[in-house]
RNA sequence: UCCUCAGUAGCUCAGUUGGUUAGAGCGGCGGACUGUUAAUCCGUAGGUCGUAGGUUCAAGUCCUACCUGGGGAGCCA
């Protein structure tokens, strides 16, 4: 007989057929005369409910079906005679596949923390919040892809390993196969890269942007979506050393045609994870935010607000509150004036633009007032910045002085600056942290438990 | 990296002004129970009190350093 999962089985409606089920068992109950087990397969968030009449199982089958162990049943689907389920399995055969010592299974029918979990993250996908928020990073992947192949944009593979640290998104990981214990060294004592696998020193990514951009100024519209490591000594529940990033760069595109991307392709995502994991949605509403669903829907229904950031800084000039770091114009912005914006003052997700060029990357257009760039912000509830991006500078001149102004090193980005040089055109792109969507998107507060294994300073298990 | 809080049974925690043999709930194990839903009831085992020093007649409790974790900040996605 064919397995069925148990998201089948719970949507079948052929009662009384013959069923073949695998699964984990996740709790057990009963008496002294029957056994109600329920078993859970991953596919789905739900258990389905495996009955066994205990007289007809021998007694050390049924004590190896423990919280944690494999089991195949077969049987047939019936309707429950018990409240909580509409239908569950009258069991006719069970097999152990893989026994589970309860003494030592970390995992108890009970809750546990997240810090615990996060202790136990090789099997943490086996509770019901994990499971539900690795379905939903899956169907979140699955729709990036989906929103951007339906409009023609084309998915670039940037590379990992980068020569450039000029693109200054904060600190990076080395990459070498140099013996540690012994670094070759030329006469002046410094580290000879010469003798290294590349003959050059290497990072690992930061940003597949400055990649992106080449590739958008031939196939008008990529995106890139991979993985992307700062080796930043950041504590916070919002940062990992390893995280995704979806970054699209289109050419023929200006900042406003940026933000519309932004605020669409967001509420895309908002729409397609509430119709396509409504289960999953409605356990971490219960269970982990109570007000998820309401933001979700809040947050799709209305248009973003757009500011510049001049607007931004006047607004909490004026604002009746005390913030512990000043709001002054040319400064940046910190989690409490963005907090402040989004949450107290618009109450909706908040799009600024036009910020001060001295606090802002290298490659942003420059407006004529010679003051601001056409950088974009995209601010969100809870999270605060989830999209980073903008319009590029496209006039050479303006590039290179810039790159100079910040000794940025032309020569090494000679390629970048290329595109300048032949056929140059208007283009825009942004940044999507990947966790922070997925963050947002189910309610999940630590950034450490929306990515499978997360990597962050002092750990690396797993 | 800075600030702050925490680390006691498998898990979540309590533990008084420093004072005898360190407690609870849950989980595990044994038993009872004819349909359970975090089942219920009875019983039972389980501890190097994060690590290393120090103060003291006496330290889970006070002091110092370090390690690990949570929250806040910075950096940023």
């Amino acid at each position: 007989m064919k397995r069925s999962t148990v998201k089948e089985l719970l949507a079948f409606t052929e009662i009384n057929s013959d069923v073949l089920l695998k699964g984990w068992v996740r709790t057990r109950r009963g008496n002294n005369q029957v056994a109600f087990i329920a078993i859970n397969d991953g596919t789905i968030i739900h258990s389905i409910q495996v009955v066994a009449d205990l007289q007809s199982f021998p007694e050390e089958l049924m004590k190896r079906v423990t919280t944690g162990s494999s089991i195949s049943v077969t049987g047939k689907l019936v309707e429950s005679m018990g409240k909580g389920q509409n239908v569950e399995i009258q069991a006719a055969e069970i097999r152990i596949l893989g026994d589970s010592d309860p003494e030592v299974y970390p995992l108890q029918k009970k809750g546990h923390s997240f810090e615990f979990l996060r202790e136990n993250a090789h099997l943490r996908f086996r509770t019901n919040t994990f499971g539900a928020v690795f379905r939903i990073r899956h169907a979140l992947a699955y729709a990036i892809h989906k929103y951007y192949n339906d409009r023609g944009f084309y998915c670039l593979h940037t590379p990992i390993i980068t020569a450039s640290d000029a693109e200054g998104a904060g600190a990076m990981f080395k990459v070498t196969t140099f013996d540690l214990d012994g670094i070759p060294r030329n006469k002046e004592g410094d580290v000879d890269f010469t003798e290294d696998f590349f003959g050059r020193p290497t990072n690992l990514t930061v940003s597949g942007q400055l990649e992106g951009e080449l590739g958008a100024l031939a196939l008008s519209s990529i995106y890139t979506f991979g993985p992307t490591f700062r080796a930043e000594n950041s504590n916070t529940p919002r940062h990992v050393a390893e995280f995704w990033m979806i970054e699209p760069e289109m050419a023929f595109c200006d900042i406003t045609d940026n933000m519309d991307l932004a605020e669409d392709f967001l509420k895309y995502l908002i729409r397609y994870t509430l119709d396509h994991c409504q289960d999953d949605l409605e356990f971490l509403n219960k269970m982990v935010d109570k007000g998820l669903l309401e933001r979700l829907r809040f947050v799709m229904e209305h248009p973003f607000e757009r500011k510049t950031y001049s607007e931004a800084v006047e607004i909490l000039m004026k604002a009746d509150r005390k913030f512990e770091f000043q709001v002054e114009w040319g400064l940046d912005l910190q989690a409490e004036h963005e907090r402040y914006l989004v949450e107290q003052h618009f109450k909706r997700p908040v799009i600024l633009t036009d910020y001060p060029r001295e606090i802002k990357a290298f490659y942003m257009k420059q407006n004529d007032d010679g003051k601001t760039v056409r950088a974009m912000d995209v601010l969100f509830p809870l999270i605060g910045e989830i999209i980073g991006g903008s319009q590029r500078e496209e006039e050479l001149d303006k590039l290179q002085n810039r790159m100079r102004e910040m000794k940025i090193p032309e020569d090494e980005l000679w390629w970048y600056l290329e595109t300048r040089k032949f056929g140059t055109v208007e283009h825009s792109g942004f940044g999507l942290g990947f966790e922070r969507l997925i963050m947002f998107i189910t309610g999940m507060s630590n950034i450490r438990d929306v990515i499978p294994f997360p990597r962050t300073p002092k750990s690396a298990e797993f």
